[in-house]
DNA sequence: ATGGTAGGAAGCCTA
């Protein structure tokens, strides 16, 4: 296989939306499919109708009620099984893979804390929470060295530019695009010698959305969008990046998550040496 | 400046 499409999606329920997840396959068909807020116990997880969609190979970690993450595969791969205990709270929020395609290629799925209301570390426990998730993230990069042959994708509930949310002022004081976490989440991408892949394609003077809120009367009327779902890719891969979707027409669908689907498709014989 | 909607678990938390 020359193409390979990775999808992440923080479906907010995979037990809920387990009938969405077709109308995803035939939008995107993706290889890998890469879930957030599951909020499904492991024992619990629909594997047989993920599986009637094409997805043999299965990692999830999940738990009662909140988050979880669960990468769904065509291809085999490998759970790597050295994932650490984000902030000790053993809270489901990281899966990592070792995917098994020619020369091999690592992937991770994530679900940053959302963060609460109040941007304050010291008023806001969540807050708090979310800054040092992002930090030990920086610092677990960091010690593991510039990234080759990976992708790192999902929920990280930050828009870092300006173009990245409807407004830059009037969100400067909401959490998910305040200085201090953006500023957080610009150095783990550097620790990780991560490459935006969706700005790849979309310059950074374009607006781009992946989540709009479930509390405007009309979302896309209001289109007060903000881009908290990111891919990553490692410099190697950059020229190997072929194709992007962010299938904002999935936020219409009945009974939608917030966030909608992000795509991308990525020619791993075009990789940088 | 405020409050708006959604999911899960079970009478409130999180987003």
């Amino acid at each position: 296989m020359s193409k390979l499409r990775i999808v992440t999606w923080n479906i907010n329920s995979v037990r809920l939306r387990l009938p969405l997840l077709t109308e995803l396959v035939r939008a995107l068909e993706p290889d890998v499919l890469c879930l957030q807020e599951t909020k499904c116990p492991d024992a619990l997880f629909p594997h047989e109708g993920v599986a009637a969609l094409g997805f043999g190979h299965r990692a999830v970690r999940g738990m009662k009620g909140y988050n979880g993450t669960a990468i769904l595969s065509r291809i085999p791969f490998t759970a790597r099984g050295d994932d650490p205990d984000w902030c000790a709270k053993g809270d489901c929020r990281h899966l990592g893979v070792d995917l098994d395609v020619p020369g091999g290629l690592e992937l991770h799925d994530f679900y940053v804390p959302a963060g609460g209301d109040i941007p304050d570390p010291a008023l806001n426990p969540k807050f708090a929470h979310k800054l040092d998730f992002v930090a030990e993230a920086a610092a677990w990069n960091r010690a593991r060295g510039p990234s080759r042959r990976s992708v790192l994708v999902g929920d990280l509930n930050i828009a870092p530019l300006e173009h990245d949310v409807w407004s830059h002022r009037q969100l400067l004081k909401i959490v998910s695009h305040t200085p201090v976490e953006v500023e957080a989440l610009t150095a783990w991408q550097q620790a990780g010698h991560w490459y935006d892949a969706l700005r790849h394609f979309v310059p950074p003077s374009e607006k781009l959305y992946t989540w709009w809120s479930y509390r405007a009367r009309d979302w896309e009327a209001a289109d007060r969008g903000r881009r908290l779902d990111h891919v990553w890719v490692s410099h190697d891969l950059a020229p190997a990046l072929t194709g992007w979707t962010v299938l904002k027409a999935a936020r219409g669908w009945p009974q939608a998550s917030d966030h909608v689907p992000v795509m991308i498709e990525l020619d791993l014989s075009k990789m940088a040496a």
